[in-house]
DNA sequence: GAATAAAATGTAAGCGCTTTCATTTATGTT
DNA sequence: AACATAAATGAAAGCGCTTACATTTTATTC
């Protein structure tokens, strides 16, 4: 079975030299109809697989794309790469994963390793990384994909991310809501969130209001930081009308923690989230929230980079749609 | 800064052979003081890390594991593998992740790619794989490390999926229960929906209960699915008091559809789940669940298989505890 | 059918590292 | 000091493959 032929033995059955066998199994079209048949029937004999290394160290590359993400453990980032890893091994690919809890230097010395590690390509997540990180990526002839941002300095595929809370605000503000509040991610290490938090702020000063960093609030992004988000943000202005939430989980917690505390969802306070999670329809009520196509941006950075990597163009910047999902958990502002 | 630099050039510098250098690098011990100083210094002039494809190539080793799941899209396997990929990189292992859907055909494809791949150890969910599966996996010399299952072919680190089921079915039985329904995963192709299956209904029998399989529904492990699963019980029992879901997914989908019908839980029916997912506990009711150390597995997995590399003696089978936790989702039938 | 171009194939030089084996150097023993 | 032994090092042979480059074969043109 797994009897370890090498390409010298293909070689020797299909009556070829070792170059043929090389260019018929990765160029078919380099060699004639007659040898290629010829090898591939040597290769199915000996159930030949070409040796993953030997490949590597002569041709440079190694078929395995790099993939570093904050954590694997936020249904967002899962699904994303679950995604992407489908597509990739559709194209014979494969992915090498690796997190860093939003730690800046540890994802500098992942991407590091992987680059030493001989991948042909590095997906990241976010554009704020480590000196150290933009240094080694400048320094590095393979391509490199940005996700979830969409930043000049690099291919990008992701999101609007300032656009994404804006059209969550701007509900909330359309509303009629005009104290509004929001749970943000932790704006630290990672920029999306902080993005997010900007976009929420300036659609506020857009209408008009006196936008302060006094109306977010710096949560994990978990059920419990919704919990205890909308707790403190309550705390600070205990006339809160609606709430902007970093994700779906924290829009579930802030919610059910709001109904805890006695309130109605939405009569006396509107809550919308972000990413349409599985469980954002099955609420009660059902939670408003903008739908991020989260599978899609990691199918499309497969692509993408396997593009680039074809030296076939792609456009620099990609920004993916998105739309709001209106349910239950948001409705007109009372009058007061 | 990524200025390529080889073993030849360390060597160079620090006045050794290369093979000096390859052992200052990899056996600092077999090395003496100082050359290993001497190495060190010119490594670190040079910014020197080893080509990984070489070193595969030369060792036939390339500090990777394979890690071959069902899907990333399941909190379980996600959680696991992102606990199995920290502790691997904590070792200087870094982990090839790649699904399958429950496809036990390209799961093989799968197993085999890695193998060619070069991973230095394989790590699977389950026991029950394609025939091509087991015997390339039979004709290999490296680690293979089975989880979620305990299976005597092969070293795992699991549970003891029956006892799952029948600890959650000897709940309901104790609190009076007696037309209790299960709504399982897929069992095809999934031997862990199959051994909670078989737990189930055991239990059922040992209660002295003609448990036959129409007590079973499968269906998807999502929301969805419980809310199809219930009502597809229902109609065949209409008089159905508890249920045991397949995962919590699955029982809170049940929760919200069986409120959705009208019917009150737990004074209706009783509802408990597997897995406590982090949305358990925040359930209306709380959801009576069978906790499982999903991170534990990840992380567990990862250290056995490393153990097993480094020839270090690991127990051959190693069964994780769980527990159930009470919640509201669940009280004592009522009298009829 | 000769001349030319294009396609197919072969030759052989590595890719960067590890590791066996032989050799040199250090350590210990009497 | 002479010997035995162990530790440290070096020389060099690959690991299995790809790919310039050279060579041969086939197709095309006149």
């Amino acid at each position: 079975m797994q009897n370890k032929s090498r390409i010298i033995d293909v070689a020797r059955i299909a009556g070829v030299s070792t170059a043929t066998v090389s260019r018929a199994v990765s160029q078919p079209e380099r060699v004639s109809r007659k040898t290629r048949d010829l090898v591939q029937a040597a290769v199915e004999q000996l159930g030949y697989v070409p040796d993953a290394a030997g490949r590597a160290l002569a041709s440079g590359r190694t078929r395995t794309i790099g993939c570093v993400i904050p954590t694997l453990d936020l249904a967002i980032f899962a699904r994303s790469t679950h995604a992407m890893q489908l597509s990739l091994a559709s194209a014979g690919y494969q992915l090498l994963v690796a997190s860093h809890n939003y730690d800046h230097l540890v994802e500098a010395e992942l991407i590091k390793t992987m680059q030493h590690r001989g991948v042909d390509g590095l997906v990241l997540v976010g554009a704020q990384h480590h000196a150290q990180a933009w240094s080694s990526l400048q320094a590095w002839s393979k391509p490199v994909l940005l996700t979830w941002v969409c930043d000049e300095r690099l291919p990008s595929v992701g999101f609007d991310n300032q656009a994404i809370a804006a059209m969550a605000a701007c509900h909330l503000l359309d509303l009629g809501h005009r104290r509004i509040g929001m749970i943000s991610g932790r704006v630290q290490h990672n920029d999306r969130a902080g993005q997010r938090r900007l976009g929420f702020l300036s659609e506020l000063k857009r209408f008009g209001l006196n936008a302060n960093a006094a109306a977010v609030c710096e949560q994990d992004l978990s059920i419990q930081g919704g919990r205890e988000g909308i707790r403190e943000l309550k705390r600070r202005d205990p006339k809160l009308t609606a709430l902007v939430c970093g994700n779906d989980m924290v829009a579930i917690g802030a919610m059910l923690e709001a109904q805890a505390m006695g309130m109605s969802v939405p009569k006396d306070i509107s809550i919308c989230g972000i990413d349409n999670h599985e469980l954002a329809g099955e609420m009660k009520p059902g939670l408003t929230t903008v739908s991020l196509p989260t599978q899609d941006l990691g199918r499309i950075a497969a692509t993408q980079i396997l593009q680039i990597l074809a030296g076939e163009p792609v456009p620099r910047q990609s920004l993916l749609p998105f739309h709001l999902v209106q349910r239950g958990s948001t409705s007109p502002a009372q009058r007061t």
